[in-house]
DNA sequence: GCTGTCAAAGTTTTT
DNA sequence: CTTTGACAGC
């Protein structure tokens, strides 16, 4: 038996080994938070005894139940680890409405829809085209969802017309899901805190199955999954919980620090352990970090130390505009990388917003500096996956409409709006699914032949499908490929789009392919058992086995939180940018902007902080005077929280006017003469 | 009635 | 750059 790591610091033993009551580990950036949770799930299995099975690991990000597996797997033996959960609060929703879906009126099969699908529903009910409107309605929805108000009790809180109406789609909305028989990335947390809730037999069920519980990144849970995890606590009261509140970035998603004290009401006995000391970053990084976030209210009030040693100035650098910035964060890459003969991936460049990832990849592209994209759009949000995946879904769910309406209609056979428009209301009068609707509505002899002709043969090919579908691993892997090739989606692909970026595609549907196949042989499954898992997880996953290449890490900050770099760039560290401020056309109300303004400055002030004890070693930040935002370029100033962290020295640096690319190279070229 | 072409517009962050 | 909307052609 392995004994507890002698590498632990007293506060991380203490948190590992405390195993009285439920535990708040209160972990700064750094701190090592990743091990106590990774050790503790080491100890209760390896020392404790506790069966794998009965130990769960709760994370918000599939990479960070990815990263978690990994560690735990070079501690536990295969069978140790056999049964233990390790992922995401939607997994287990997952997992948990695969059990108990019966119970909320789900069918073994639901689908689940992601957001583009829910954009597209909450549109059809409102409609309009209008997107501001339905992506403000949508979020509402989904604020609802997360806080467990059902449509009436929203209703009753909601306070100007607008709400009323989001409210109303809101109820809508739930009718509509439960008429296609599928649930939203927010029902797979929600409709398992309430079932547990509402149904004694489940909740005792659970709380039998789960003997201690850990979750991670404690700080971003909402108030429905807060109430989640007490239910399946209760009465044992077994649980670690680890955050950071100068973390807490995912407000907008409905993450309420509140969960903090809450925590400490509902379980008095709570033990609060804080991880103070940081093996991550010099002190000047530290130092820098703590300036900043010290502009917060303080909640719980941590200070991290290291003894790391001081480490060099912080570097700002003033750039004329978003090119000129891409310029000079790849030049300093290319410089940096032969003077402290590092390796790529040793560089993160970090940012506020996803778009700013584009022009940094053309300038990497034009250095020839190799670099990896995390976050940004997720795999399953792409095109052609979600075609391929809408025939999934189809075969799992014949009540997923929307998962029709994206089959029939891609590869194009003939069937357009109009022809659909009848089906649905041939399908409506019926009350009844596209897909179960079809064959009645085949029977009507005031078809127009084409439309009959196109709808049949969709119709009978699905069926063929289906008769195959049930298959599993070597030939469920190859009813995939049959399945792709039947409806010549290559062929569609390089049709429609430009040789290379038809070309990025179906690599991307390769990509798809061999994940799934893989999946499917290897665990002996059918397709169909293996659709609603597929949209939960990120492509990660398929890199599992692969080499991390050596390349620059580009990330936003979102994506960034948990990942540590020895040198890192901030880049557009701008009033508006960062901290983002929401636009002007925002119905701030009256007396409550200044308060709402003030909480926003706050998260966007815990971003810059993840953002900053991202660097182990060096951190460099910079800004524009300028950048284009849509058709206009604004003029911009300096963020205030670069203010903020300058108590201490910092390289302030202007850049040159009209440097290009050509310039930097050659400059770069002097270096090696 | 369906599909392809052209022009315009554009979410802050993610499961 | 990519996705969506309007319009014309088949």
């Amino acid at each position: 038996m392995t004994l507890i790591d002698p590498n632990l610091n007293d506060r991380q033993r203490e948190a590992v080994q405390y195993l009285d009551g439920p535990a708040l580990v209160l972990a700064g950036a750094g701190s090592g938070k990743t091990r106590v949770i990774t050790q503790k799930i080491a100890y209760l299995i390896q020392h404790c005894h506790y069966e794998p099975r009965r130990v769960l690991a709760l994370t918000f990000t599939n990479k960070a139940a990815l990263e978690m597996r990994e560690r735990l797997a070079q501690t536990l033996s295969a069978l140790q680890m056999r049964g233990l959960f390790v992922g995401t609060f939607h997994a287990l929703g997952l997992r948990f409405l695969r059990e108990e879906g019966a119970a909320a009126g789900l069918k073994q099969r639901f689908s689940i829809l992601d957001a583009h699908d829910s954009h597209g529903v909450v549109q059809e009910l409102l409609e309009t085209t209008d997107k501001g409107r339905i992506f403000h309605v949508q979020q509402q929805i989904s604020l609802w969802k997360n806080a467990l108000l059902s449509p009436d009790q929203a209703a009753a809180r909601a306070d100007s017309d607008e709400q009323q109406e989001a409210a109303h789609i809101y109820r809508s909305y739930e009718a509509t899901l439960a008429a296609y028989q599928a649930v939203d990335f927010d029902d797979l947390v929600r409709l398992p805190a309430q079932l547990m809730r509402d149904n004694p037999e489940v909740a005792e069920r659970w709380q039998q199955r789960v003997h201690y519980l850990l979750v991670d990144e404690y700080q971003d849970t909402n108030t429905c999954q807060y109430d989640w995890v007490r239910s399946l606590v209760h009465g044992r009261a077994q649980f670690t919980v680890v955050g950071d509140d100068d973390q807490a970035i995912y407000a907008w998603r409905g993450a309420t620090v509140e969960n903090l004290q809450k925590l400490k009401q509902d379980f008095p006995e709570l033990k609060l352990i804080k991880l103070e000391q940081n093996y991550r970053s010099v002190q000047r990084i530290l130092v820098a970090a703590n300036q900043v976030i010290g502009h917060n209210p303080v909640v719980f009030g941590k200070r991290l130390w290291s003894e790391l040693g001081h480490g060099e100035e912080i570097h700002v650098e003033e750039c004329a505009h978003e090119r000129a910035e891409a310029e000079w964060v790849a030049f300093n890459l290319m410089q940096e990388r032969t003077m402290r003969q590092a390796r790529w991936r040793d560089f993160a460049v970090l940012y506020r917003s996803n778009h700013q990832a584009r022009i940094l990849e053309q300038f990497l592209r034009q250095f020839r500096i190799p670099y990896v994209l995390t976050g940004g759009q997720s795999f399953f949000s792409k095109a052609e996956i979600r075609d391929i995946l809408s025939y999934l879904r189809l075969l799992a769910n014949h009540d997923d409409d929307p998962a029709f309406i994206r089959a029939i209609t891609t590869p194009k056979r003939g069937i357009g709006q109009v022809s659909l428009q009848q089906l649905g209301n041939f399908a409506h009068q019926q009350d009844t699914s596209l897909w179960q609707a079809l064959p009645y509505y085949l029977l009507r002899d005031d078809l127009p032949p084409r439309q009959k002709e196109a709808l049949q043969g969709f119709y009978q090919f699905m069926q063929r499908l289906l008769a195959e579908v049930d298959q599993r691993g070597q030939q469920a892997a190859d009813f995939l490929d049959r399945l792709v090739g039947a409806i010549e989606y290559e062929h569609y692909l390089f049709d429609r789009y430009e040789e290379r970026a038809a070309q990025a595609r179906w690599q991307n549907i390769l990509d798809l392919l061999g994940w799934l196949k893989r999946k499917v042989v290897e665990d002996d499954l059918s397709i169909l058992e293996l659709v609603q898992h597929v949209s939960l997880i990120t492509i990660l996953e398929r890199s599992e086995q692969d080499e991390e290449p050596d390349a620059v890490h580009l990330s936003t900050l979102h994506a960034a939180k948990g990942l540590e770099f020895p040198h890192v760039f901030l880049i557009g560290v701008e009033e508006g940018l960062l901290p983002h401020l929401g636009r002007d056309d925002e119905n701030l109300s009256e007396e409550a902007a200044p308060a709402v303004l003030e909480q926003r400055v706050q998260e966007e002030r815990r971003l810059m902080y993840v953002g900053i004890t991202r660097a182990q070693r060096s951190l460099r930040l910079s800004w524009c005077q300028r950048r284009r935002r849509g058709r206009e370029e604004v003029v911009r100033e300096r963020s205030r929280f670069i203010r903020e962290m300058s108590g201490q020295p910092v390289t302030m640096a202007v850049q040159e006017p009209d440097k290009t690319a050509d310039d930097y190279l050659s400059e770069l070229k002097s270096l090696f003469d």
